[in-house]
Order: C-alpha cells, then sequence, then structure tokens
DNA sequence: ATGAAAGCGCTAACAG
DNA sequence: CTGTTAGCGCTTTCAT
C-alpha cells in the first residue's frame, strides 16, 4: 500500500480511501491510484481490512453442503448482500461438520451477522448463537429471542394450489399430505381453507402421504384401488418427490395426466421442472427470501429490535400437469 | 486473550500456544486455560490470527453454487483439509458473479493455495491465478506452467463400463457418444480400446448423442427405428442425463431394460441413483478426486515442483439396468 | 487532500 | 514455561 502511494504520489490513507470508494479524493487521484496499483500488482488484504474496520461488512452464511434449495438461496444471497455492500462468507454443512461448528467459524470471523439456511440444531443451540450475533434463520420456524426468521407462508401456499385448481374447473380435488413433515399441518390448513372459501367443504378428501416417491407411489395406489377412483379430477400433493411418485402410478395404471387427472406439486424442485415431469407445483420465491433474510440481518446489524418473522409468498408455476377437468375449457362450463 | 490469561494465571503467549495446540504447556495449564476462556466466552479470532501468521493454513475453493459434483467434492475437501490441518474458505461462482471474482476474493484472503473446481475460465486467466499463488485445476484439463490438475481418467472409465458389459456376455454394445463435449473424446477412445482388446473392434458401433435428455432420447429413437435395432443388446450412453433420456424411450418403445437391452451411464449422478432410474454407471471417486487436490496443494505450498496432473480412476457402480444378454446367466454361456 | 499516530487481536522470536 | 518486544496490513482519527 505504502508502494502503491509512492508511486502514485500520495499519501497511504488515500490509497485506503479510494480502495473504499469513499468520499475524500478527486477522480483524477482515484484513476492515478488504480493505475498505480494495477501496476505493481497490488490488491487489498481483506485480513488486515476485516482487523481493522469495526465492522467486517460480512454476512456469515450457513448452508447444507449439497441441498439444491440452499444452492439457490445461496445464489440469491450473493447477489442481495452486494446490493446492500455486504460480503458474504460462506460454511458449509457436511456430515463430518455440522452446523455447530459451522456457525462457530463464521462468529470466529466476526461476521457482522449470521445467515443460517434451514438449520436442524435445537432451538436452544440456535438461541445460543442469536445471542452472541444477530442471525436470522431460513427456512425454518423458530421463535426465540435474539433470532429472526424469514420463510415461506405454507398455509397461502397450499391455498394457492388449491385454488388454481379451483379455477380450472376442479371440484373434486384431493390432497395427498406430508403426514408428520415440517409444513404438512399448515398446507393441510391452506387445502382446507381453499375448499372452504370454494364452498366445497365437504368435498375435501384427504390422502396419507409423505415426503418420499414411494409414499406419493402408495398413495396412488390407495386412490386407484379406493373409491375416489373415479370421482377425484384433480390431487395437490404434499411435495415435488411425493408427486413424482404419486404421477408414475397414476400415469402406469393407464390415466391420463392432466387430462383425467390433474396434479400439483410443491417446491419446484429440479424434479418438478425436469422435461420428463414438467409438473405443475408451488415455487418458494428464493430471491424474496434472500433479500428479506440480507435486509433483515443488516436490520439487526444496525440494531432494529430483534425476533421479527418475515413470510414470503409462495408463487404458482405451471407447468404440463393441470389443465380443466376432462379436458374442457376453464370456465367456458360455469 | 489478554482478560483470559489474567484469569488462567498465565502469560499472553501461552494462551496462544494452547489453542493452537502447540507444544509449550503442561496439560494442567492447558486446562486451566480453557476453562478460564470457557468462563468469559473467548474465542480465537480468525482475523487476527490469519493476519500474524505467515502461512493462514487456509485453502481457498471456488465451486460452481448448484453444481451438484462440485458440492459432493466440497463435502470431501473438508474432510481432506482438516485431516491436513488446513482450513477450507469457500467462493461461490453463480450468474452473477464469475470465476474471476471467485478466486480474486480467495486470493484477497491470502490463501496458501487455490483449488478450483471444474473452472470453465480461459487457459490464460487460469494460469495467471496459478502465477500469484499455488493453484490446483480439478476437473478439468489444463496444461499450463504453474497449475496443477486432478481429473478422472475418462479413457479407463469408458473402458470399464465397456467391460463390465462384456464380462456379462454382451458383445453387440453400442456407444451412443457425447459429441464435442470435454471429455468425449477419451470415452470414445477407452470404448474402441476394450472393444479392440475383446476382439469385437469390428462390432463397435457409436450413435451420435449429446449431454441432454433429449439428445439420449433422440439416440434411443434412430436406434430404434434404425437397423441395429434387433442386434445390440447393450448401450454405453455418455452421461447418465444423457443415459435416462435414452433409457425412458427404449422402454416406452415396449422395449424391456435390462432383459432386452442394457445401459451403462456415467458420473453416477443423482439422477442414475433415483429409485426410479436405478442407473448402472461409472462413478467418480469424488473422496479421492479430494484428497489428491489437497494434496497437490500442500506439496505446492511446500515448494515441490509444478504442473503435474493425477488422474483418478473411476469405478463402476452397478445397479438395474446391466444384466446379461437375453437374462441368460453371465459367462454360463461361453 | 495530507501526514502522523494509534490500534485491530493475534503470532513469533527471543531472553529470561 | 514466562514475559517482552515486534510486527501483520490495513482503517481511523486528528490536526495540518
Amino acid at each position: 500500500m505504502e508502494d502503491v502511494a509512492l508511486r502514485a504520489g500520495v499519501s497511504r490513507p488515500l490509497v485506503s480511501i479510494v480502495f473504499r470508494d469513499q468520499p475524500g479524493a478527486s477522480d483524477e487521484t482515484r484513476a492515478r491510484v488504480r493505475a498505480a496499483a494495477a501496476e505493481i500488482g497490488y490488491r487489498p488484504d481483506t485480513r488486515a481490512q476485516l482487523l481493522s474496520r469495526k465492522q467486517t461488512r460480512l454476512i456469515g452464511v450457513s448452508f447444507g453442503v449439497g441441498h439444491e434449495f440452499h444452492a439457490e438461496l445461496v445464489t440469491e444471497l450473493y447477489a442481495a448482500a452486494q446490493d446492500k455492500g455486504y460480503e458474504l462468507v460462506l460454511s458449509g454443512v457436511t456430515p463430518d461438520r455440522n452446523e455447530q461448528r459451522a456457525a462457530q467459524d463464521l462468529l470466529a470471523f466476526r461476521c457482522d451477522a449470521l445467515i443460517l439456511l434451514g438449520p436442524s440444531a435445537r432451538l436452544a443451540d440456535l438461541a445460543a448463537i442469536g445471542r452472541q450475533t444477530p442471525t436470522v434463520v431460513v427456512a425454518r420456524a423458530a421463535t426465540a429471542e435474539g433470532l429472526d426468521v424469514v420463510r415461506t407462508d405454507d398455509v397461502t401456499g397450499a391455498e394457492l394450489a388449491t385454488r388454481h385448481l379451483l379455477e380450472l374447473g376442479h371440484s373434486r380435488i384431493l390432497h395427498v399430505d406430508g403426514g408428520r413433515a415440517p409444513g404438512a399441518a399448515e398446507r393441510r390448513r391452506g387445502y382446507h381453507a381453499a375448499m372452504r372459501t370454494a364452498g366445497l367443504a365437504q368435498l375435501a378428501r384427504i390422502i396419507p402421504g409423505g415426503l418420499t416417491e414411494a409414499e406419493g407411489s402408495r398413495a396412488a395406489r390407495s386412490l386407484i384401488d379406493g373409491q375416489y377412483r373415479d370421482s377425484a379430477t384433480a390431487a395437490f400433493v404434499f411435495n415435488d418427490q411425493s408427486a413424482v411418485g404419486f404421477l408414475a402410478t397414476v400415469r402406469a395404471s393407464g390415466m391420463d395426466v392432466p387430462r383425467q387427472l390433474s396434479v400439483v406439486g410443491y417446491d419446484d424442485s429440479r424434479l418438478a421442472r425436469a422435461s420428463w415431469a414438467r409438473l405443475t407445483t408451488i415455487g418458494q420465491d428464493t430471491a424474496a427470501i434472500a433479500r428479506a433474510a440480507v435486509e433483515r440481518a443488516i436490520a439487526r446489524i444496525t440494531g432494529e429490535p430483534t425476533g421479527k418473522a418475515t413470510l414470503i409468498r409462495s408463487t404458482l408455476i405451471e407447468r404440463a400437469t393441470t389443465a380443466p377437468p376432462n379436458g374442457g375449457l376453464p370456465k367456458a362450463q360455469p
């Protein structure tokens, strides 16, 4: 840095100012400094910057390595953080490296705030982290002092899915549920709410499901063999994975999707997007989640009150597994 | 740190020694120091450690966010680095954050070495990075001074796949290739080599393919409609994605896999593992790749010569899409 | 805009 | 094992 200053004929602090894009230097000077730095290949030392700044302007992010949804969030978090002038430090969770470890590493970097993606640690452990530094928990409900939460609203997501089917003209709509999985209760609630609003409460039927393909497939079997076989014209399935199993079994039985049966999944996972599935599904707005998480984190850094929960609305993604009942036209038959 | 020293009744450097697990303190002292630290909630400040150490003991890793194979490598890299006493710093590549940026961030942290996963930057740019710090390129061929390379051996991988089919008793084995994709030429070579070794060079047939499901599907169509329909009993497909498209189309045409046609993919991706595919495939030994990458990186840090390339052998992963021809027993029919 | 000076929290090299 | 003395490369404050 000294060398750059010398070469550019300025003082050392000035170089610092230029590299931080702070006011206090003329454009002409900035250019000279940058040029001098480029000549000798100078790059600011992050370690020293972090140490000397009182705020690191770092947001630590812990995520599950290989977790697809987390990967999408990380992508959006990078963008959101950059917009706000923050850097991200990533800390991965793997079988050999638990969440506790991941979070400790982040704390040791003295990040200004932490964003924990879908942590599965005990609430008490999360709260302990929240006591040390501003932290926002994403994609998990976690009510505790010191913790902010950003997650999607499963109730309205399920309503959205159900309403989509209603609007297509369906009335005999099943829900293959997620059993005791996180979010399953909320989705059941949303489904019921939508049916009730449509005045179809008495047609609501829930088939026990789960989160796996096998469970979706089993639900399909029970539908095919059971009493609803000919009455149901649409199904809203707990998640994409289960929906794919459901779909495969329904189709194998000779039913045509979507002509005879419409299917909606949940998550907009890669499975849903795949060309062989093209599943209509409910997508979590990862960009909105990421933005909200970064905003909450920064709000906390700036001293705003804690304990807020942000619910992000989901969106319907219409693909090829939903259509009006019997291939008719939507709303063309009142 | 001062406070910890006071509380434990020792000097400040001693605290440093204890926390770095260095020789020079009695077990009794260590315990006292740790206890004192725990009491006041002291955690070493990574920023300061990095700045004051002459070697950061940091390995920077750039990876594609959302890239499944990279995620597996990262998992193994964490383990490998820990074994060697190094920490990892992750830097993700996203649509908004290119490789150059990712690498620069790592350099700014003054990592002792860089590991770049499947970089797609121009060779010149990679070489420029290699000139600044020890760097090893993973999963890409890149010959340049200053760059080490760790990647799998596509030739022997393809041989492995082909030989597996040969050993099952197949002789009319097709290869659906990857066109101009990276590694495609090597895999063709391996396929031909295995056929030649088996004395079946004149039965070798290559069908133009690609890397996508659509291309695999198209290749299947041309097989079904074409002259090989009844003669081929097995196919080795360029990658899993293409193989899944191939598989779907072959099955849709009424052929039974694996009874009438065996199929081998390549990559052992999630697709191959999925319960509905259970694809026999060639797996890259991610753990071995990660270990080799870390070892090369450390070797370079310690001043070993540069420019080495490490080829990792792939392994066959047998699942449900391969069987002896016509459902017969392997080798039972000489 | 400049230059001097203090300090971030630690490691490292040394004499006790 | 202890204590002292230097830095690491930057930011920050202050007076000029």
